[in-house]
DNA sequence: GCGGGCTCGCCTGTCTATTT
DNA sequence: AAATAGACAGGCGAGCCCGC
């Protein structure tokens, strides 16, 4: 009864008087993106739902616009300013109505935009729905203050990201370099490992096909997260259609799968638990003279997924796959033992630096999201 | 200009028939 | 019986395009 008054938690405390609930639609005008196709090179940027995709030589529109998706993701607003041009999929907003971009786009992170999906299959956003979708507004000044303020925790977000970005590259680049073998380590006397020799792959692997006794937690393979519980991928309750139709996997083990090596699709497992995975994917350990956080990289790394693309088997493109008779006959080049755990050191220490940089940006986007909850209405 | 259907690419597989 | 080839499966995001 009582929350008739329209007052955030935490306020700076030189505002007071109630913040005044709109439409969108009063307090700004939303524009169609359009498709650029017919644009020229040039060096106006285009977004896209998903971000930045190319440039072109016209603009749909010039100043400081939240932009939000039409269809597909719908619920990652971005603020952009300056010319920019946005595809059909992605609406751009103008006419700032007693109100500025910058608070907007803060109240648009918000507001969880899934509730107001239309569509069955892909999430879709209309304008007239956008338009409807009532916000809390204060006084323009009382805005701008909480639009610099939160501006400055979007500033330590952004350094943070830029920072995990130039982290994961130097680690990307670092691995390119190892592994084409442009980059060496030395012995901790300075002397030089040995010549990397070419052996095939079934000197270091060892196959495991096990079935488990009893049912164990169903785990499945992601080219993006590795080996992950089923649940984190699937609605369904079962993998495959029977219960004898998993495979036990163990730490340190590797699955791939024949259909989609080609494209990354092979992971450890990382976890002390035993796990199922489908019969379908190949289980595999290293011995004692391959590390197998060397491997995993090794084996995931741009040229190791183009040879895997050369050898696949297979008479159309859709249909080739890698099979582990094959997968054990490949030749690549191995460093000693000892020099691959000298760089999956260093390698796992950058991991280290890249997990510890992303903690820190998780806790200030936490930190955000708390704000936005008492900061308004 | 706007909304909605279409389609394609990507990812991630599983199941079955045939051959070895 | 195991390995391999071939076929089938389906979610989902987002660009493309068309009709109103």
């Amino acid at each position: 009864m009582s929350n008739k008054e329209n007052i955030p938690k935490l306020r700076f405390k030189e505002f007071s008087g109630e913040w005044e609930e709109k439409a969108t639609g009063q307090v700004l005008k939303i524009g169609s993106g359009k498709d650029y196709k017919h644009l020229e090179n040039g060096n106006i940027p285009v977004y896209g739902t998903g971000g930045l995709m190319t440039y072109v030589n016209d603009y749909l529109y010039d100043g400081v616009s939240v932009c939000i998706g039409r269809k597909g993701t719908i619920d990652k607003p971005m603020l952009l300013s300056g010319k920019f041009w946005t595809v059909d999929t992605l609406f751009y907003t103008h006419s700032f109505k007693e109100s500025i971009p910058e608070f907007i786009f803060s109240i648009f992170q918000k507001i969880n935009w899934k509730l107001y999906n239309e569509a069955s299959g892909v999430p879709s956003l209309s304008k007239a729905t956008i338009e409807k979708v009532k916000v809390n507004v204060p006084k323009k000044q009382e805005q701008e203050k909480i639009a610099s303020f939160l501006s400055s925790i979007d500033k330590k977000i952004n350094q943070l990201s830029k920072k995990d970005e130039l982290l994961q590259n130097y680690k990307k680049a670092m691995m390119q370099k190892i592994f084409s073998q442009k980059l060496r380590f030395k012995k901790e006397d300075g002397s030089d490992y040995p010549k990397w020799e070419k052996y095939e792959l079934k000197e270091f692997l060892i196959e495991r096909v096990e079935y488990p006794e009893e049912l164990l937690p169903i785990y499945s393979l992601t080219i993006e997260k590795g080996i992950i519980p089923k649940s984190e991928r699937y609605e369904r309750a079962f993998l495959v259609k029977s219960d004898y139709e998993y495979k036990t996997m163990k730490e340190n083990d590797f699955a791939y799968n024949p259909m989609n090596l080609r494209f990354g699709a092979l992971a450890r497992h990382k976890e002390k638990l035993d796990v199922m995975v489908s019969k379908y994917y190949n289980i595999f350990y290293c011995n004692e003279k391959l590390n197998s956080y060397f491997a995993v990289l090794y084996f995931t790394n741009y040229n190791s997924i183009q040879f895997y693309n050369k050898m696949a088997t297979g008479s159309l493109e859709e249909k080739k796959r890698v099979h582990f008779r094959e997968f054990l006959k490949f030749k690549f080049s191995f460093p000693t033992i000892e020099e691959q755990t000298k760089i999956a050191n260093f390698l796992s220490s950058l991991d280290t630096k890249i997990s510890q940089n992303k903690k820190a940006l998780e806790e200030t986007q936490r930190f955000k999201k708390a704000l936005l909850q008492k900061m308004f209405v």
